[in-house]
DNA sequence: ATCTACCCTTAGAAAAACTAAAGTTGTCTA
DNA sequence: TAGACAACTTTAGTTTTTCTAAGGGTAGAT
């Protein structure tokens, strides 16, 4: 018998993340999303804890996967276990202070944040701030982000303000619009995320939506926002976007018919933060007090 | 701005891993051992932490490292994390099922489990049943051990026989002696990391210890006892190790004199299991029931 | 009947982790 | 006051792990 016998292998922890990613999630594709890395690669993991547990934990079919009973049984203590060590990453950030790093839907980001981040940078001076586009809210408990900005439906995080769509155009193509179903004739700058934009408005004005949207589609908005800005045609604009093109009069609103979405556009800070700081910050990016912020 | 930017890193598992033990530890070589790594290993995934965190987590004093404030804010989050992750550990044996993990002493293994090991195997069919030898005795919240078996101190785990020291020796080394005193004069054999049962036992029945133990010396008991039962010389055993030796006169001893050192043949097992399974597991390995076990 | 949305597998490439050995630095010892 | 010691660090090179890319398979949707 051996003396310093081989001991059982530790559990291989790369595994366990994307498992327990896979498991919350309920595809490898989303998994694989989230971790950024392949869906192969996620595949993988998960065999590669399966065969370290001698258990399955995924049943496969061609559909998709579903969680077996053992995993299942583990998901809930991987889950609480990861968001413990992500804690350890909030508090580090914390402890580091160097870095201030911001999450926003891209749109947002591009033309909302992006021309008040000098004065945010100047009331953060020492510390770098960094911006990530995502098209999803990333899970505050787990990454390392101060903060976030996403349209959010009412009530989720605090909002800054209120979504409210509006029809936009170029100055020189307002001078044609007599009334709001002149609309209907010009191409339509649709952005093919909010695709049902148009439809929320004309259904909030009450008019009749034609059959299909017609008019180019961009997968950035910031570049539908260009193109009305060439006067291409009419964008159908989240007013907190648009605010400086309409306060410059590059933009005109042609017709004074708002239509509130219902949601806003909100920050998420993670939950370490104390309110203080939180309403600080806020307060920041709306511009209504700049001052020290920790 | 790019759309699909770099997201921050996620943090560095095994660097996490590895400065857990370090901070839990106190040192890095200790942590380096429960990892069974180098220390040059620990030493790097602590600095890998460091650079990802951008924060200094140990101050490097030439006698050792100490924590820094950071470090200490962020180490009960990881070991709650990691004994958390222990624990799904824990559950995934217990669903695979295949497996009895026994964590033991070497001495305890070879002389006291061994025997034991086909009566159990008998009466746990079906599961494989593996033993690993260890000096200290494994974190069984963290690792996948069914169970330990060490000797310690009264109270802690569940004592299955009261550690009792007594000088035993082959029958023909037995007859020369008449008193415990003519004990001083014959080779002792000594266990090196049980060195001071000498001094126990002769202070325990009143006799006074010459200054330095005189015989030869063994890094692993079961050798020392190998050299007793030649005739090599007397040998102070630990009562339980010995017991079937005794029980078939290969050894005997010379004198009536036993000496309780305070400490028990322990067993522990994990938190996760019942007391009744717990009970019956220690009364099949003390022979007084043996049935079916889960 | 063809798409599409899943997942799997495999080979090879890239990255991470580890070891061994030599180096550094205070402390303890003779 | 030199030497031994017990820590940790560093570096080069090796081993192991992880990932990607590309090709496949299956069932449900169009």
């Amino acid at each position: 018998m051996a003396v310093d016998p081989p001991r059982p292998k530790p559990p291989p922890l790369t595994a366990l993340r994307a498992f327990e990613a896979a498991a919350r999630l309920g595809k490898f594709s989303s998994a694989a999303d989230e971790l950024a890395v392949t869906s192969g690669a996620v595949s993988q993991q998960v065999r590669i804890l399966e065969d370290w547990a001698g258990v399955k934990l995924f049943d496969r079919k061609a559909q998709g996967v579903v969680l077996t009973a053992s995993g299942a049984r583990i998901l809930p203590l991987l889950s609480n276990s990861f968001d413990t060590l992500g804690q350890v990453t909030q508090v580090l950030q914390d402890e580091a202070g160097r870095h201030m790093r911001i999450a926003a839907l891209p749109a947002i980001a591009q033309l909302w944040l992006a021309p008040r981040l000098p004065a945010l940078r100047h009331a953060v001076p020492g510390r770098e701030v960094s911006v990530t586009a995502l098209e999803q809210p990333p899970n505050l408990l787990r990454e390392p982000f101060s903060c976030a900005l996403f349209l959010l439906p009412n009530g989720q995080g605090l909002s800054l303000e209120e979504d409210i769509l509006l029809p936009v155009c170029a100055p020189a193509l307002a001078r044609s619009l007599k009334q709001p179903d002149d609309l209907l004739a010009l191409p339509w700058l649709i952005d093919t995320s909010w695709g049902a934009d148009w439809q929320t408005w004309l259904a909030g004005v009450g008019l009749k939506a034609p059959d299909r949207p017609k008019g180019p589609q961009f997968s950035l908005y910031s570049i539908a926002v260009q193109e009305a800005l060439a006067g291409v045609g009419v964008l159908m604009a989240h007013k907190a976007l648009v605010q400086r093109y309409l306060e410059t009069g590059e933009l005109v609103a042609p017709f004074d018919l708002p239509v509130k979405t219902g949601k806003s556009l909100a920050l998420l800070t993670p939950n370490g933060l104390t309110r203080k700081s939180r309403d600080q910050l806020a307060a920041l990016l709306t511009d209504t007090a700049i001052k020290d912020w920790t």
